[in-house]
DNA sequence: GTCTTCATCGAACGACGTTCTACTGTCGAA
DNA sequence: TTCGACAGTAGAACGTCGTTCGATGAAGAC
């Protein structure tokens, strides 16, 4: 069972998604499909515990960072922490917290997040949307950087600019008259950092969740 | 071309995602899977474009919504009206803003939302966050939405509630001492509804858009 | 020695995306 | 009128996938 997982993740993180194949996983085991099949139900659920296994590694991360005294930075933190794991495997975003039955590990940590909300002045219903918020930003940006590049993602680094840069000339392209917004963006999509825009996001929402906090 | 469009769209519809197929779209025009290949060059083009004949009716509504003085008041009621599209048909969220080349319909949604920003005080990665920021909000929950459910949806509309209080209840079973936050919010969870869900993300959102806006 | 249980294996099935070749109709040039 | 170019149509065929199933081994219990 421990081997079969890892060797999904494995295979997950070196070909992404398409790759994690029942053959492809039984070859890199030297077994049969059906063995595999003894272990696991369905795709989907090989699917829940390899992303629930990875999400093991973040919980730890995420449980030893030190608590400060506000909570929406720990929060913050937390986020942050969640979002790189992400960047780096692009095929957490797509099964994180699909099925808690199976997730415990996804449990535990959206339990970690929730906790900080609980030290903030907030309904129990405001907390929840809180939170599903919270790992809503996390995952809504991180399951777009997992599906973005078609086939670059087999070429060098460069193709990554270079696609970007394609977008942009042909948003240039446009009326400027009925396109002045797409214009005036099309240079700071040309250079974007998707983390940068993750943490744009989340700022937004905490800042909106601080004053939700702080107003009676 | 036009039909093959409202037949996939009709096909998402009826059945979701998976029942798009090119025997199954080709049965339903009464052709041949080659057919459909001389319209479009892969199903991922099948899927952008019938993407964006769907866009296109909700462009039509955006389009047609009065506009006020205050254009976070505008965006709030654009993400509605997209969300709620999206709530109908939630294959939507999957394809929305993946090659803007096939989709017209969305680059012109993303350039109204845009526009909003324009009279916003905001420098212009700013804005470009901000559009990124919402329309992130409104797709990532509303692909969940879209995933959320395994087999219930075949079943009766009693099954959804059914089905989150099962949860609920499996995460009341859990330890209290180590898992405060979960059972504060089980009740919430149970009886929660996605649109509420949304509207407090965006809220949440909008809020920090706006302070962003009033602050130099 | 036999029975039961845990575990393994890979052939086979049906559905899928995609490709390929053959076919039909139409229409301007000769 | 004949002919070839060309826009469309059609479906068999290929390879891959998830999943099922019956056969087979291994290992302790009685």
């Amino acid at each position: 069972m421990e081997a079969v997982l890892t060797a999904a993740v494995a295979l997950l993180d070196e070909a992404g998604q398409s790759a994690l194949t029942f053959r492809a996983l039984a070859a890199r085991l030297g077994t049969g499909v059906g063995t595999i099949y003894w272990y696991v139900s369905s795709k989907d659920e090989l699917f829940d515990r390899a992303t629930d296994h990875a999400v093991g590694a973040i919980l730890t991360a995420v449980e030893e960072q030190p608590q400060s005294d506000d909570p929406i930075a720990d929060l913050r933190e937390m986020a942050i922490t969640l979002f790189d794991a992400m960047m780096d495997r692009p095929w957490l975003a797509a099964y994180f917290m699909r099925n808690t039955d199976v997730q415990g590990h996804s449990l535990r940590l959206y339990e970690k997040l929730g906790q900080q909300t609980l030290r903030l002045d907030l309904t129990p219903r405001q907390r929840f949307h809180a939170v599903s918020a919270i790992v809503g930003v996390v995952v809504g940006t991180a399951a777009d950087l997992g599906a973005e590049l078609p086939q670059e993602v087999l070429n060098g680094e460069v193709n990554r600019v270079e696609y970007l840069s394609r977008y942009a000339e042909s948003w240039r392209r446009l009326d400027a008259a009925t396109f002045p917004f797409v214009h005036e963006i099309a240079d700071e999509f040309a250079e974007h950092d998707d983390r940068d825009q993750f943490l744009a996001a989340l700022e937004l929402t905490l800042a909106g969740l601080r004053l939700q906090a702080e107003t009676p």
